[in-house]
DNA sequence: GCCAGTATTGGCATATTATGCCAATTTACA
DNA sequence: TGTAAATTGGCATAATATGCCAATACTGGC
């Protein structure tokens, strides 16, 4: 990865649409060898794909939650059966293992103060092994980007 | 919003690069109508843009942290200059204002627990009326969707 | 149930863009 | 400096986007 990659990652992440073209002219390469970057970087899982960014509450998501859980016990079971629930939960959007007070940290959507209730009551409390769930309620964004301060690399 | 217009950003969230062709064929509508809808929603906002999504690791940021922030006082010049610098800083994902415990939440990437510590000394800990840090690493990823689960709504 | 008015759709012609190939250039290294 | 490998730029072709127009499908009023 050197500095035009930089360019090139950059760029995507500001408009994931630029057109090849534009992309080439950007970064100062013809379009012919800026394409082949794109996809070497996309075959190297450095580009994982592409978004689209779309307005939460416009789609009908005003509310945003970040849960803390904490487990009673962390066996197999319990782990697994709470992770496949999470994976299966499309208003949960990110799920960290963390460090700290808490084992798991949640990002959590949606459609009303009743909705995330629902959410809670009937499939998060229903998991075997919960010990604890803390929830703090977005009321204000101040930031949300997307974009990865990429600098030239060595290696990979 | 209809039920192809929830089609169309499912999709468009799922694979932001589909061409128009391959999404007019998904959601069932021929290219024409189905572009103008996506323009449509472009200029609604709903639609706010696109990006790549890339790999942390791959370009030098394996250190995820969840950053709780108090602020001493909520007069107008700590709060201002508090969030202009997190617009400022690039390495700071993610800020949102909380309820409970603390203020606000930061998602933050380091390159190494050297650079976070860096961060924190010499941006956080300089800003005026900070009155705690609270720093969670994250040693694991669970789920990291950005697919909001968009279905048909009323309205807008 | 019918009709007028409005919004939405599909198809087509044209402009723009992507893609694969090859020769030329640059880079790396002994 | 010489040689091999990697990278680049240009070009021809295929695929895609875009704007326009007629046809179709919805809407509300009577």
């Amino acid at each position: 990865m050197d500095a035009i990659d930089a360019r090139i990652i950059r760029a995507l992440q500001r408009d994931g649409r630029l057109t090849n073209l534009e992309l080439a002219e950007e970064v100062g390469l013809s379009p012919s060898p800026c394409l082949r970057r794109v996809r070497n970087l996309e075959a190297a899982g450095v580009i994982q794909g592409y978004t689209a960014l779309v307005d939460q509450k416009a789609c009908g998501y005003p509310i945003t939650c970040l849960v803390r859980i904490r487990l009673a016990n962390h066996s197999q079971e319990n782990v697994q059966a709470f992770e496949k629930k999470i994976a299966e939960t499309e208003a949960i959007l990110d799920c960290y293992l963390m460090t700290g007070g808490a084992d798991y940290e949640l990002r959590i959507v949606a459609r009303s103060l009743d909705d995330y209730e629902q959410l809670v009551r009937h499939t998060i409390q229903k998991l075997p092994g919960i010990a604890s769930i803390e929830t703090s309620f977005a009321y204000g964004v101040v930031k949300k980007s997307r974009i990865l301060p990429v600098r030239v690399e060595k290696g990979a």
